[in-house]
DNA sequence: CGTATTTGACCTGCGC
DNA sequence: GCGCAGGTCAAATACG
């Protein structure tokens, strides 16, 4: 490829989410970012071929790198539903857990995202899967975080991403973070994501395993955090995890299909549904 | 054939 | 000013 064409894709970059903090900085640790954890269990080795259920965005990987201090690699991924949209997320491992995701999400949707009511748990799976896309709105996670106050928000930004560069010692009072606490047993069986929503449709096998999933987020949300850090206190953590995979590859495979938890992570912010919660029992 | 994922290279920002 | 690390693009490859 010819260093030429390297400098256009930089602009790109600049688009949207450079826009409000160029003006405060220029400074690219500005961005607004929503940072979610969500707590996996043993499910560290493979599943991508377990089934996708849907998402309320495609997100479309375009880049994955190992980050330093972490044995485990970085996925980007870029918001795929809408060509203009300059939605990215990035998801990793937590370093200290690898039973802990920690999900990135930067800059906003600029499009209509699909209707959460189609993810609502009292609705079938198969409808939510249906028309993923056809809408209403739904706020996205990184708009939520940019609602709060502009400047105690990057203030607190950048508290959480040193934080999460550090190591993720002391994230309790992060912003916005979501500890999914599975409780163990056999979420392997049911913590599989997949990346586009417009895979659901031919995927209808999964859609079960999807409708569970989100009945068991909402349901652990009302748990106490439980973070990547060595001192969790319960040892939740400790003890779910997995053996240390041998390379970035396995644990990755389900790294690429989290998508899904930005709309848990919405949902939640928002209340969408929250009296909906309903205990669910593992299949 | 079309789309998504993977992987290597390059650029920018930040710290020393 | 230099080096390191993170972030993104684009070509190649795989899969549906």
């Amino acid at each position: 490829m010819a260093a030429d064409s390297l400098t256009p894709k930089l602009d790109m970059e600049d688009s949207e989410e450079t826009k409000p903090e160029a003006q405060a900085s220029k400074k690219r640790k500005v961005v607004h970012k929503t940072v979610v954890r969500v707590k996996t269990e043993a499910n560290v080795g493979k599943q991508k071929s377990e089934g996708p259920p849907s998402d309320f965005w495609s997100w479309r990987k375009y880049g994955q790198k190992p980050i330093k201090g972490s044995p485990y690699p970085r996925g980007y991924y870029r918001c795929s539903t809408s060509k203009g949209c300059s939605a990215k997320k990035q998801v990793e491992r937590c370093k200290t857990d690898a039973s802990v995701l920690v999900i990135t999400y930067t800059s906003t949707h600029n499009h209509p995202g699909p209707d959460i009511h189609s993810l609502n748990p009292t609705i079938p799976p198969s409808e939510a899967d249906d028309d993923p896309e056809e809408t209403t709105i739904a706020v996205s996670p990184t708009v939520s975080a940019q609602d709060e106050d502009p400047e105690q928000d990057q203030d607190q930004d950048q508290e959480q991403e040193r934080r999460l560069d550090l190591g993720d010692k002391q994230d309790r009072d992060q912003r916005t973070h979501v500890a999914i606490d599975e409780e163990g047993r056999t979420q392997e069986d049911r913590f599989h994501y997949l990346r586009s929503p417009t895979d659901c449709s031919s995927h209808d096998l999964v859609t079960e395993q999807e409708d569970t999933l989100s009945l068991q987020l909402l349901h652990v949300y009302e748990e106490p955090l439980v973070s990547c850090s060595r001192e969790d206190p319960s040892g939740v953590a400790a003890a779910a995890l997995p053996p240390e995979p041998e390379e970035g590859h396995d644990f990755f495979d389900e790294l690429e299909e989290l998508p899904a938890f930005s709309y848990f992570a919405n949902l939640k912010r928002s209340n969408c549904f929250f009296d909906d919660r309903i205990p669910v029992v593992p299949s």
